[in-house]
DNA sequence: GTCTATACTAGGATAGAC
DNA sequence: GTCTATCCTAGTATAGAC
């Protein structure tokens, strides 16, 4: 059982990556380019992801786990509210888009990048987004909402408009309507006999 | 004065190349590819098109001509209803990512191949996109609504998140909700005194 | 043994010459 | 329409530092 050699490196390696990939696009951004970054040898990197697609696909899963991990902390205040939580995370959303150096949610432009649906990053994204939105539907569901699915979609189609739109100059307005449009849709699906009231 | 060799040459390019670039992705596609998808030499091509970003260029303006065709199409019997054609814009959007065929916007998957804010590609996306949007606050104001850009704002958001999630397999069922969600928007940010009632 | 650094293969890209 | 120049890519193999 060897020992893990460079521990760090595989961290680092992903860190300079999904800046690189973010920046410029997966397609535009070679391995050579991460390596001289990093500042590491093709061994290494090679040892730690056997491919290009398993470093896109790391980094993307790493992306979502960043996103659960914010999605915790900014939401167990508000356990049993999940009509909140439903906001708070469309709020979320519109936070990292309203941020100058935002140009884009990472899964949804490497989706789009990969237009083939056996693509491993393609697939990997789907898989998430579709966690996501199986969440959104949880919530709808915990908020007694009269159509949990129906909340779900538009709620999902918000986020997904947050995502797409704020990465343009022209969207970036819309971006900061999102939080009140989201109450709004929120308050309408579910009944207000159950709403919280907070001081 | 040269006769135009091989008229419809262009457009037959352009047909090929919208095909290759939409199901494949613009980086994937070579333009050895389209030459030997449409059955012609690098020369007539390189003649009507200076370099690959001029035929990405192409497609997208192309894309977004089509766009405003097929909303002219769609609205023009809905003159002097903007509230009407601000719905009418949204279903469009829902029909075309509907399509089972559908895998996402061209503009939109585009622009998130060339992130370079510099790109032609990116430029022309940005313009067209901004455009869709100034095309709705128009409608939204001249429907009276209380806040015109609220109501592009929100619009915007519904559209970008049709484009985007509609590309997902999770999210075509959002897609058939939208437009009820965008009927419900546009009615409640227009004053009821204006609002037709059609038979 | 772990790493860097480099050389190399094999292929695909744009672009242009002829 | 073929052919060529030039460049960039992923990935592998090898040489040598520490």
């Amino acid at each position: 059982m060897a020992r893990k050699p460079t521990p760090g490196a595989r961290d680092g390696i992903l860190d300079t990556a999904a800046r690189l990939f973010y920046d410029h696009g997966v397609h535009r951004v070679g391995l050579q380019l991460v390596i001289d970054e990093y500042g590491c040898g093709k061994n290494l990197l090679y040892r730690e992801f056997q491919s290009k697609d398993d470093l896109v696909v790391a980094w993307l899963e790493r992306c979502h786990a960043d996103w659960e991990t914010r999605i915790r902390a900014k939401t167990e205040h508000l356990a049993g509210d999940p009509a909140a939580q439903l906001v708070a995370i469309v709020a979320d959303a519109a936070e990292i888009a309203s941020r100058p150096e935002f140009h884009g949610c990472a899964m949804r432009n490497t989706r789009a990048e990969f237009p083939d649906a056996d693509h491993p990053a393609h697939r990997v994204a789907d898989d998430r987004l579709a966690g996501v939105r199986a969440h959104l539907r949880d919530l709808a569901e915990q908020a007694h909402a009269r159509d949990p699915d129906a909340l779900a979609d538009r709620l999902m189609l918000i986020v997904d408009g947050i995502n797409t739109g704020g990465a343009r100059g022209d969207g970036k307005a819309s971006v900061g309507a999102a939080v009140s449009f989201a109450e709004e849709v929120v308050r309408a699906a579910t009944p207000t006999s159950r709403r919280k009231r907070r001081s």
